[in-house]
DNA sequence: AGACGATAGTCAACCTCACTAACAATCATG
DNA sequence: CATGATTGTTAGTGAGGTTGACTATCGTCT
C-alpha cells in the first residue's frame, strides 16, 4: 500500500542492466558479451554499450580471450579488482585480527596480533597500525576507496551512535573511541556484531550458503547470535537481535546468590564461566575451564558429564526459544562449546523434545577468522553499492528510497 | 551478490509508473492526472498515457471533478473498488468471523456466528456458507475476481501444504479439510495464522501504522505472537515463527507433575488455563477463569495478585525472549490477558529489569474483529498483486523473482 | 588444403517510453 | 469582462532496447 519509490525514467533501465551485467560478472568470473547476452536475454549491442559503461567506470576490465570454439576469439570482462578494497578487523579481548581483500572479493593480505593494548584508545591505535599494514602489504596506497568494517563484541546502535555492553574491553563503549575509529578509517566504517559478522561469513562461505534464513549461534566465552532472516542478517531496531546470552534463564545448577550477582541471563549459566562454576559445584576440583570439562566428560568423569548433558539443556533452551520466535530454516552451533564433539547432538535430542518444529542443525565448520571473513563479506556488499552508486540515478528507489533529481 | 533479477526493458517503465499511479491514487483516494503528475514528478502527458492504460484495465475509473479552483475542472481518478473484493475468515473455537472488502478497501459486509460444529468438514460448510453470504451482501457475484484469507489456528506449513498444532478445533488438521477449503474458496485461498493476522491487523490500523518491525503478542486463551521485520509478517521456515507458547519456561508455580502432563511451555504456564491452575494452587476457589482471577487482584485480593504479579513476571520472560532474539522496535500486547487493565504496566517493569534494551510497549487497541480485519489486510495485498500482475511483464523481477517471456 | 558451419561483435532501422514545448479549453476573480 | 491560473492534449525529440543483417574469425570436416 505504501508508496514505494519515485517515478521511473528511461536511465533506470540502464542502470538496472548495467547492475545486472555486473552482478553477473561478479557470481561468474569472467564472462565475455556474446555469454552475458545469452545470460540475460539482453540483444548483443546493449550488453556491449552497458559493458562499455562500465569499463568507462572502472568496474570491470577486460580479462583475456577465451578460445577453442568456433569463432573470433571472446572478450572476457571480469571485475577489476582495483576499484576498491574492504578492510575487516576483529577485535577481541585476546587478539585483533584482520584482513584486506579487492573489489573481485580475493583476499590480499591477513594478520593476527595478540590484543596487548588495555584502553580504548590504544586498541584503536593497534587497529589502525594493524589496518595501514595489510593496506601496504596488499598494495593498495591511501587514495583507494575502501570500506572498513569492524567487528567488535557489543551492541552497535545506529539510531544513537553508541556502543554499550562490550564486555571484555574496558574502555570501549566510549565514544571517544567511535570518533577515533571514524578518524582513522573513515567516515564510511562500519561497526557490526562480532558474533554477527561471523554469522555473515557462514552465510557468505558456510552453512548458511543456500538457506535464506538461519540462526548461528555461539557459545563460548560469551554466548550470543546472528540470526539471518530472507537472506539479510536481522540486527534490529537498537542492534541487541541476537543477544540470547539475555534470555531469561533460572536455573538451578548455581545457587541463587551467584544468580542474582551475575545477572539470570543465558549467558550467565551457560557460557565458558558457568560451565566451570557449575563443575565446581558438581565436586569438582584443581585449575577447571570449559575444555578441560568438557575433555573429563570424554574420558567418562561422571561429574563432568553431568555438566554438560546441564549445558546442553540449556543451549537446547535457548535454541528452542529462537525456533519459537523466528523459526529459521537452519541451526549453526559455533563457538569453543558450540563446536565441541558430540554436542550439537545432545543438544538437538532436548531440541526435539520441546520445539514445535524442528530445524536442520549444524556445527560450524568456520574457524578463528569467522569474524573477518564475516566483515569482509558485509563490507564487499557496502563496496559495491557505493562502487555502483555513481553508475546511475538510484537503482536502490526502487527498494523505496528515493530519487536525486 | 546473487544476481537478483532479469533483464530490463523500456517496458518495465511503464509497468512502475503504472504501479506508482496506482499506489499513490490508493494511499490518497482519488486524484487528477495533474495531481500526479506532481507528486510523481512525471510528465503530464506520461501520467495520462499510464492512466489510460490503468483505466483500460479497470483497475481505477473516475469519479467526478474537482471543481473551486481556477482552470478547467480537474477529472478525479479513484480505484475501481469492483474490481476484485476480499474475503476475510475467521475460525476459532468459539465463533467464527468474517467480513468481505472491495479492493479499495472498503469493508462491505461483516459477521459473527457462534461456531456449532465440531467436525472439520462441518466448519469448512459453515464457513461456506458465512463466505457465500457476505458475498451476496456486498453484491460480489460468482465471476468477481476474489482473494479469500482464512485466519485460523496452528502452524500452516507451505512446504509439505499441511496445518498443525491447531488445538482447539477438532478435525482441522486433517488434509481433507485443506482439500475442502480449496474446493469451497479457490486455489487462491490462503491460510494465515489467528494470531499473524491480528499482528497485519495492528499493522494496517493500529501501533504498528508507523514502526518497521513489532511483534504483537496475544496472551488469552492461548499464548501467541505476530513478528513483522521490515514491514513484512515473519512467518518463519516451517510457519512457526511467533509459536511462543512453545518457550521453555519451567516454573514452579504449577506442580511438576503438571508441568510434564501438559509439557513445559509458555503456553502451559501463563495462558488463561495455566492463570486458573496457579490460582488454585494459591488457595483460591470456586468458579474460576482468568477474567475472573484479574479482578480478584483488581479488588485487593492477595493471593490473585500473586498470582497476576507471577503471570507478569512469565510474560516479561517470553518479552525479553522476543527482544533478546529478534529486537523489535515495538512490543504490542493483546488478547484477553494481554488487554487487561494496569498489565502492561506489570509486564514492563519485569522487562526492564531484565532485557539488553528497552522496546517501546503498548496494549492493542483492536477488539475482536481483529483477525478478520487482518486477513482483509493481507487480502487486499494479495489482490493487488493479482490485478496488477496483468499490467506488465512481472515487475517484482526486481525484487527478485523472474520474469516470463 | 579448402569448404563449411558456428560464433563474436557491430551497424542500421524500428519500437517503446518519457520529456519539452506549445496550445486550446475552462474557470475563478478582480 | 478581461486576466491569470490550471487542466489536459498534441507534436517533436532523445534515450534505450530489439531485430535482423553483416563482417570477421576460428574449429572441424571432407
Amino acid at each position: 500500500m505504501a508508496v514505494s519509490g519515485s517515478a521511473a525514467r528511461p536511465r533506470l533501465i540502464r542502470a538496472l542492466n548495467e547492475q545486472l551485467m555486473l552482478d553477473h560478472i561478479r557470481t561468474t568470473g569472467s564472462l565475455s558479451r556474446a555469454d552475458l547476452a545469452r545470460i540475460s536475454g539482453l540483444a548483443k549491442n546493449t550488453v556491449s554499450l552497458a559493458l562499455g559503461n562500465l569499463e568507462r567506470a572502472g568496474l570491470v576490465r577486460p580479462a583475456g580471450v577465451r578460445t577453442g570454439v568456433p569463432g573470433p576469439a571472446a572478450v572476457l570482462y571480469e571485475v577489476n579488482p582495483d576499484s576498491g578494497f574492504v578492510l575487516g578487523l576483529d577485535v577481541g579481548g585476546q587478539y585483533l585480527r584482520g584482513a584486506i581483500a579487492d573489489s573481485a572479493g580475493a583476499v590480499r593480505a591477513r594478520a593476527t596480533l595478540r590484543a596487548r593494548a588495555r584502553t580504548g584508545h590504544g586498541r584503536v591505535a593497534a587497529l589502525a597500525k594493524l589496518g595501514a599494514d595489510l593496506r601496504a602489504e596488499a598494495g593498495f596506497g591511501p587514495g583507494a576507496l575502501g570500506q572498513t568494517v569492524l567487528g567488535s563484541p557489543g551492541i552497535y546502535d545506529p539510531a544513537h551512535d553508541t556502543l554499550t555492553l562490550a564486555a571484555g574491553l574496558p574502555g570501549w563503549g566510549e565514544p571517544a573511541v567511535l570518533r577515533e575509529l571514524r578518524r582513522t578509517f573513515g567516515t564510511e566504517m562500519v561497526l557490526e556484531n562480532d558474533i554477527d559478522a561471523a554469522a555473515l561469513a557462514e552465510q557468505a562461505h558456510g552453512h548458511g550458503r543456500d538457506v535464506t534464513s538461519f540462526a548461528f549461534i555461539s557459545v563460548g566465552t560469551g554466548i550470543g547470535m546472528g540470526l539471518v532472516i530472507d537472506g539479510k542478517l536481522h540486527r534490529g531496531a537498537h542492534g541487541a537481535a541476537g543477544e540470547i546470552g539475555f534470555l531469561p534463564m533460572d536455573d538451578d545448577r548455581v545457587d541463587l546468590d551467584d544468580v542474582r550477582r551475575l545477572g539470570g541471563g543465558l549467558e550467565t549459566v551457560a557460557s565458558a564461566g558457568g560451565i566451570v562454576r557449575a563443575a565446581r559445584l558438581a565436586g569438582m576440583h584443581g585449575p577447571l575451564s570449559a575444555r578441560t570439562v568438557f575433555e573429563a566428560a570424554a574420558r567418562g568423569d561422571a561429574r563432568a558429564r553431568g555438566v554438560v548433558e546441564a549445558e546442553a539443556v540449556l543451549i537446547a533452551r535457548a535454541v528452542c526459544a529462537v525456533i519459537a520466535v523466528a523459526d529459521p530454516h537452519l541451526i549453526v552451533l559455533g563457538g569453543g562449546v558450540g563446536q565441541a564433539a558430540d554436542f550439537l547432538e545432545r543438544v538437538a535430542a532436548r531440541v526435539r523434545e520441546l520445539a514445535p518444529v524442528e530445524p536442520a542443525m549444524r556445527v560450524s565448520a568456520l574457524g578463528n577468522d569467522a569474524v573477518v571473513d564475516g566483515c569482509l563479506a558485509a563490507g564487499a556488499d557496502r563496496l559495491w553499492e557505493r562502487l555502483t552508486a555513481g553508475l546511475a540515478p538510484d537503482t536502490t528507489a526502487i527498494g523505496g528510497i528515493r530519487e536525486p533529481v
